[in-house]
DNA sequence: ACAACGATACGATGACGACCGAACCATTGC
DNA sequence: GCAATGGTTCGGTCGTCATCGTATCGTTGT
């Protein structure tokens, strides 16, 4: 009689510290293979072959193969925007516990990616001084470009997203599991960090989401986004 | 080293199908009593208060003393948002399977409450007729109030929901659990379906997130929004 | 004050699942 | 074909947790 919601269904698939090592391992966008990903949660690889086939089974991830490699990744936009929110609502305590993002502390605080855009001190900051440039502006709580957004994209050789269909905005708000505050994510943001990457901004890791700034990088966002590296290493 | 989120301590909130049901009731917004809800999920009372402590420890419900009852209910509209959410991401094999909606099934497809605005196929079809309308209309894939707005909700009496700060849009799109497309959430639909409850078009039950639509309910939304009880019982 | 009722703490039980060792399958490269 | 490597299956062990019976605590109403 009762049809209602199976909420345990997913709920079981992220009722593990490993898979939900696994899962944030992917939430920056690329694809892992199982080894990998059995370092990253500090298991077994049959375990964690276990781990990706219930992931797999509850609709959360993908499996791409290529030769002898299993590629996982997260399923799609939908689920990493789900994971995202569900990020959003965990307990912070243990985060400021250990390594403080106000004393220099881990890089990941710094800048990171999720799900291909720019997370992270970096991120938010970026995102507050696109809306106050006008780039972007706010509208009824969400996002949209602004005036001067296709002037300054073109200034930094940026492509333009294409108008996508109402269903699917070009740039969405994503709540900062850090820092609390909103970044953006959508097409728009994942060119932006794409550029950013090939420009030399920002470097990736192998096996962190961490992303690494580098001098030219500093240089470049203070320029173009005034915003200096006393902003994001420092504590406001 | 690695601080990552701990999405295993929200899942593990909900990897419970006695917690997963708790949630479902509490998703319509109203409060319960430990006891309801231990009738609802079908266990005993001492394993709901262990159920309903997790929840709140989790931050997933809160709990509001009155009397020698103790009132649960979802903790804020941030938490309920993130459920909807993940309602949707879960797999819906087992939906059409019992109690098919497109033979007049269980009422629950037909109109439900969901932390208190509409959902279910009225909950669509009234919003898709609002679009059409030009009362609501979307832009960049959110929804916002369109032209004719102000004029329709005066007109059926609807007191206007006063304009927000930027961060808690009057309207938001929320995606439908069994219908897979999108309703309206926000001030606004929560003060849409509190008319309707009071004009007698919908009567809130018992037990149960189902609304049941009254004859002047069926007769009211077919003359003003033209959604008639074809639509909202047959199959389209 | 006492009976009734709702909620909770404790203890025991039973089931599910995370984990890894060992063996097996599949693909690559020589 | 054969060794090497990545991935998976199987079986067994151990820990965790959902469940309920019993008992306790708090509030209400008579």
């Amino acid at each position: 009689m009762a049809m209602e919601p199976r909420l345990d269904i997913i709920g079981a698939a992220l009722a593990d510290v490993s898979r939900s090592q696994i899962l944030c391992a992917l939430m920056d966008g690329r694809a892992f293979t199982n080894k990998e990903l059995a370092c990253v949660a500090g298991i077994a690889p049959q375990t964690a072959s276990a781990h990706l086939k219930h992931l797999q089974l509850a609709g959360l991830t993908s499996s791409l193969r290529s030769g002898r490699h299993i590629y996982h990744r997260i399923a799609d936009k939908n689920v990493a925007g789900v994971l995202e929110a569900i990020a959003g609502l965990s307990p912070t305590d243990h985060l400021r516990r250990n390594g403080s993002s106000r004393h220099g502390g881990a890089d990941i605080f710094r800048a990171r990616s999720c799900y291909n855009h720019i997370a992270g001190r970096l991120g938010v900051l970026l995102t507050e001084r696109l809306i106050d440039l006008n780039v972007l502006q706010l509208s009824e709580g969400a996002v949209v470009p602004g005036d001067h957004g296709n002037r300054f994209f073109s200034d930094i050789g940026l492509p333009i997203p294409s108008a996508s269909p109402a269903h699917d905005p070009v740039v969405k708000l994503c709540l900062d599991w850090t820092e609390r505050r909103h970044h953006i994510s959508g097409p728009l943001a994942t060119q932006l960090m794409q550029h950013a990457i090939r420009a030399g901004w920002l470097e990736r890791r192998r096996n962190s989401r961490a992303l690494t700034i580098t001098e030219r990088g500093y240089e470049t966002f203070d320029r173009i986004f005034g915003v200096n590296r006393e902003m994001i290493e420092g504590g406001s």
